[in-house]
DNA sequence: CTGAATGGCGCAATCGGTTGCGCAACAGTC
DNA sequence: GACTGTTGCGCAACCGATTGCGCCATTCAG
């Protein structure tokens, strides 16, 4: 750790002031070329790097992005931090990662760590706990926030996320048109948005169809082993047991296909998933959910990040919008 | 983005000085209670934060720790990317995180940017290209750095990493021991420490219980499925076919299984996988690898985490250490 | 009534750069 | 020789918070 090497001393080595070696460095026009040659190679010599916290001091701005998201276990989530990584570094920003934990207090914890730490913005995906909004109001008097899939939409927030309803529709459509039926949906928990948005395609792709709609067939999950192995239990239970199940994600339907196999059903052939996200080992099944919604986490991840740099570079300009990624379905 | 809020203003809006604000909000024993006490009512309704810039520059601290490893995407770095964050944020430090994505250059770039950022130290997982380690000397001139998993190896490093050599030879043993023979090795690529590590204790396992190592059974992959394939394919064309394969990722070994499932084998009969790294999903297949080697990557980052916690908060008294982490091998 | 002690607060320097302005020296013009 | 223009560089303020030191006013002892 060599101690730190600023203008000064470079200054007091060549007998010139500071302001001079800043515009030497800066190959200013006004300082003389054999003056700034002279700076320049002593500079060079000693390593000398200009401190950073001193010019992000100085402007104001630190080049950094926080980003709140629930999980970087959860590979959605570690996929649509890549794409934001990579979005942001080619514009000279770092990005300051932090775990909500699905914790309201957490998640307002970091919120507010990064805005104490400095950062320029902030990408959020909300846990699925967060009752209270402030610590966003609060941290928006700061810094622009944009939230990316757990979505807050509110006119004042710019936010980029994946047209679910949309997707269950089309995968609904799909199972119709290929004549299945008895199609069981076992959705995300109550708290989060997409939850709903999800029943809302299920509903309407079934009403389309003039097919009466199951109450017994839409379960909401809570994100525990436990409780999916118990309403998988209650599915498989019903009389008309569902063939199909609507999966809100690969892990929902993994933990389910466990128990179908331990009651002694052959997946895809007594009952068949489809799931809500496209984790890629799941090709490597032998029994894999027939068909999949990709919502591009990285593709998400990464125009989150783009809609943040203009509410940073152009602030004055900048109308806070949504953006929607439409998700695909891939039939196995 | 409300104006910036600075002592200044709430100093004269108070009729007081900057320095009393400054001291008022330490309670300060040389304040007067009733000064203080005003200070601390405006400051609490105008929603005052302090400056973090300026408070970095003038501690010459960020609170930042930059991360650097391969791809987020991977499972392994997102997991030991978590056990860092959790480590680190309760002691109030930040995670600024980078790929390399194997490559050199912008690994080089990546630990350059950092230091520029002001980051108070520095984890590393190097890219499998990185020849040149100048960029880690320069760096360390400034801050510290910690490897974790993909090391280097020099007594001016600390370094976390698992024991791949005794992983590989518990592994061969137990096998051994089973009565298994004919065991091939799909290893990593050339370039990354552990490969030889693995093969070391691959070798030292059939050399104790007297077994001629077969040069043919041993593969060094370089991450593309494409290889993956070619060398399962070579392997099971020879006249003695392997009917266990070591294979040093779960990824690879699904892309080997699929291929001896295309050539009529069955897995877990005809031919069996014992792998280096434990996903979560294997246990969700229809026939998973018989055996695995669990790395604790998350204990990986956080025992690197914390290294680094002691290089940065005790850097007089700190000598850079290794610590080796005994992975565990799991039998299914 | 004077001297010291104490409480309450402000001045100014500091961190490491950046930048507007001004000063000096010199050249060129009339 | 006085005037203007140009070149080359330094002074000092500034960003926001912290902190050693010193000043003033009050209090109390002697």
């Amino acid at each position: 750790m060599q101690a730190n090497l600023t203008m000064k001393k470079i200054a007091k080595e060549l007998g010139v002031s500071v302001s001079t070696v800043s515009r030497a460095l800066q190959n200013h026009p006004r300082i003389g070329s054999l003056t700034t040659e002279k700076v320049q190679k002593l500079a060079r010599e000693l390593h000398y790097q200009p401190n950073s916290r001193a010019i992000n001091f100085k402007n104001n701005r630190s080049f950094n992005v926080g980003v709140v998201l629930p999980y970087l276990t959860e590979q959605f989530f570690s996929i649509a931090l890549s794409g934001i990584e990579e979005t942001l570094m080619e514009k000279g920003y770092s990005v300051v990662v932090m775990q909500s934990k699905n914790d309201y207090e957490r998640e307002a914890a970091a919120v507010d760590s990064l805005i104490r730490h400095g950062v320029d913005g902030i990408l959020v995906s909300m846990a699925s706990e967060t009752y209270n909004k402030s610590h966003f109001n609060n941290a928006t008097h700061k810094v622009p926030i944009v939230f990316f899939d757990r979505v807050l939409k509110h006119p004042r927030y710019s936010a980029v996320y994946g047209n679910i309803t949309k997707a269950a529709f089309d995968a609904m459509e799909y199972l119709i048109e290929k004549g299945y039926s008895d199609i069981a949906l076992m959705n995300g928990p109550n708290s989060l948005q997409a939850t709903s948005e999800r029943e809302k395609g299920y509903v309407d792709a079934l009403k389309k169809y003039n097919i009466p709609v199951d109450i017994q067939y839409v379960k909401n999950l809570n994100l525990t082993k436990e409780d999916t192995v118990l309403k998988i239990n209650e599915l498989l239970d019903l009389e008309n047991r569902p063939r199909i199940i609507l999966a809100f994600h690969d892990y929902i339907a993994l933990d389910a296909m466990e128990v179908c196999k331990q009651r002694g059903l052959k997946i895809n052939q007594d009952i068949s998933f489809v799931t809500f996200s496209n984790l890629s080992f799941c090709t490597y099944l032998d029994n894999p959910p027939i068909a999949t919604v990709e919502q591009f986490p990285g593709e998400l991840g990464s125009s989150a990040a783009q809609l943040l740099l203009e509410a940073m570079e152009t602030p004055d300009t900048y109308e806070p919008r949504e953006i929607v990624i439409e998700p695909k379905l891939i039939i196995r």
